[in-house]
RNA sequence: GGUUUCGUGGCCGAGUGGUUAGGCAGGGGUCUGCAAAACCUCUUACAGCGGUUCGAAUCCGCUCGAAACCUCCA
């Protein structure tokens, strides 16, 4: 591996591969956004943080990035039976609200999640319900290619077909046979010829609202077919990167490259990536085992597994803390630990520049940079980059404390090397003073330089408590002396 | 049952053949009126057993344990 040169590891051979765009210096990036039909949970924080440290980096390494990031609104059903309800009609029959309303409030939720923790946007963030078309013309031609068949109005892919000139399973490394054999049997599966069969348009029963006119009578999508439609589209036959989370894996992510291969005659993704999962207490989050947090709660700290509320920027460095392929565990402790480190950082870079240069110093920022961009060139190995930013960190505390010295190049580089690695690649947005003054904080302080001031005056010592009285009226806040307590109020003027 | 991944010090989490990961917590010290912060320092781990090797946390085998996917999930 040459340190210089960007590396990701490729589900697809199970390697580290130099990254090499097909267009350079155009990168295209598509990754599976959420199906929007509850908010957010830190589960989907994940694969939104790993992608966008990838998409910051590719940019800041050069690169012209056309990031896609799909909704998901339609086709994705509660199960794989032919009765599965899709899961946006099922939460609007359940809020009696037109599916439209779920699509747009819990799209509006994730994008306030996302700005939260300083997502950057994607270009293009189409929607599935928005490409009916593209993906009703995908059928049409994996149809003509032979590689899927009609069944009462329902197009499925024949998965057996496709396995005899390509190969079903390569990214996920299943083996075709094994699956026929052992997958279990579902109930309402009637129409598919094998198990291993997906839908690419399925026949809308009469009580189904969302549906859409095709050649094969009222229906609606697939959810595989989407992203190969959407992807296509926007980002060719043919493009770089494609992300998601490791439960994609299968059988969404393979039924994509074969629905791509059938359709095209070609694969569409050269990169495929993917996040590991985010566990609490050493199990996966998850919907149907009810341990997931939301955002929103975990913001708020209004959860029980959650002792209290944590930042937005807590969570984003507790996940670059650990490597996006490794599973990361959930717990306060290590949260808190997280938050500690944070601050650490932080507040190394605030002392930067209250430190005086001196001629001599001995420690190499470059170096530093170097071994920052070595770690991220590794697969974007993040925890041993902040481990560097660590050492940084402790050379700024050192000098600020006189125990050693740097000179006005090296303060300029240390303030480079935080902005280009801190603010812009692993995007920890710097909290500036809050706006809107805290009332609790600014009653506290007053009646704590009011206990003083009455100390003062009890002992007589009238030039403190004057002083006192002075400063805050320039401040605008009036005092008022009473026989037994000392009111404040602030002047409106 | 099948496929895959993993098991690192009190906790989180890098490392994948030989030199300190890092953070948090804890002990000791410096500093300090006290405290906090900071700095220095200590606790030196790699599931178990066996093998390969001059040398293994790192490679191989077995055992034990955990998780994910195969069914909705980021």
């Amino acid at each position: 591996m040459n340190p210089k040169k960007l590396y990701l590891y490729n589900t697809l051979s199970r390697k580290k591969e130099l990254f090499e765009p097909l267009n350079p210096p155009y990168v295209g990036m598509y990754v599976c956004g959420p199906t929007v039909y509850s908010d957010a949970h830190l589960g989907h924080a994940r694969p939104a943080v790993t992608f966008d440290l990838l998409y910051r980096y590719l940019a800041h390494l050069g690169y012209k990035v056309r990031y896609v990031r799909n909704i998901t609104d339609v086709g994705h059903l509660e199960s794989d039976s032919d009765e599965g309800e899709d899961k946006i009609a099922k939460k609007a029959r359940l809020e009696k609200l037109e599916p439209m309303e779920i699509v747009q409030n819990y799209t509006r939720h994730y994008h306030q999640d996302m700005d939260a923790l300083n997502i950057l946007s994607p270009n293009i963030e189409p929607f599935a319900s928005g490409h009916i078309i593209e993906q009703i013309e995908m059928a049409k031609e994996i149809l003509d290619n032979d590689y899927a068949y009609e069944v009462n109005g329902s197009i499925y892919f024949d998965v057996l077909k496709y396995n005899e000139k390509h190969h079903y399973g390569k990214l996920s490394g299943r083996v075709i046979e094994d699956m026929v054999s052992s997958t279990r049997e579902l109930e309402g599966q009637d129409e598919k010829k094998n198990n291993v069969d997906f839908a690419l348009w399925k026949k809308a029963s009469p009580q189904h609202i969302m549906r859409w006119a095709s050649p094969w009578g009222e229906g609606f999508p697939g959810w595989h077919l989407e992203c190969s439609a959407m992807s296509r589209k926007y980002l060719g036959e043919q493009f770089d990167i494609h992300g998601g989370g490791m439960d994609l894996l299968f059988p969404h992510h393979e039924c994509e490259i074969a629905q791509s291969v059938a359709a095209n005659e070609k694969e569409a993704v050269k990169y495929w990536l993917h996040n590991n999962m985010i566990t609490i207490n050493g199990q996966k989050m998850g919907k149907s085992l009810d341990n997931f947090i939301t955002l929103k709660q975990f913001f708020s700290g209004e959860h029980e597994a959650l002792k209290k509320p944590y930042k937005p920027m807590t969570l984003r460095f507790f996940m670059l803390q650990a490597h996006y392929r490794s599973t990361l565990d959930f717990s306060n402790e290590a949260l808190m630990a997280a938050e500690k480190g944070l601050e650490r950082l932080l507040e190394a870079k605030n002392k930067l520049k209250n430190i005086k240069p001196s001629n001599k110093s001995s420690l190499d920022v470059n170096k530093l940079k170097k071994k920052c961009y070595e770690a991220l060139n590794d697969d974007m190995n993040t925890p041993v980059a902040i481990s560097h930013l660590f050492d940084a960190a402790r050379n700024i505390n050192s000098a600020f404390d006189n125990k050693s010295t740097l000179d006005a190049q090296q303060i300029k580089d240390l303030n480079q090397l935080y902005d280009t690695f801190f603010t812009d690649i692993f995007g920890i947005k710097v909290p500036i003073i809050q706006s809107e003054p805290d009332e609790t904080l600014l009653n506290g302080l007053i009646e704590t330089l009011l206990e003083i001031r009455n100390n003062a005056r009890k002992q007589k010592k009238f030039e403190t408590s004057d002083f006192i009285r002075d400063k805050l009226n320039e401040l605008n806040i009036e005092i008022k002396d009473t026989k037994n307590e000392t009111a404040w109020n602030i002047k409106k003027s």
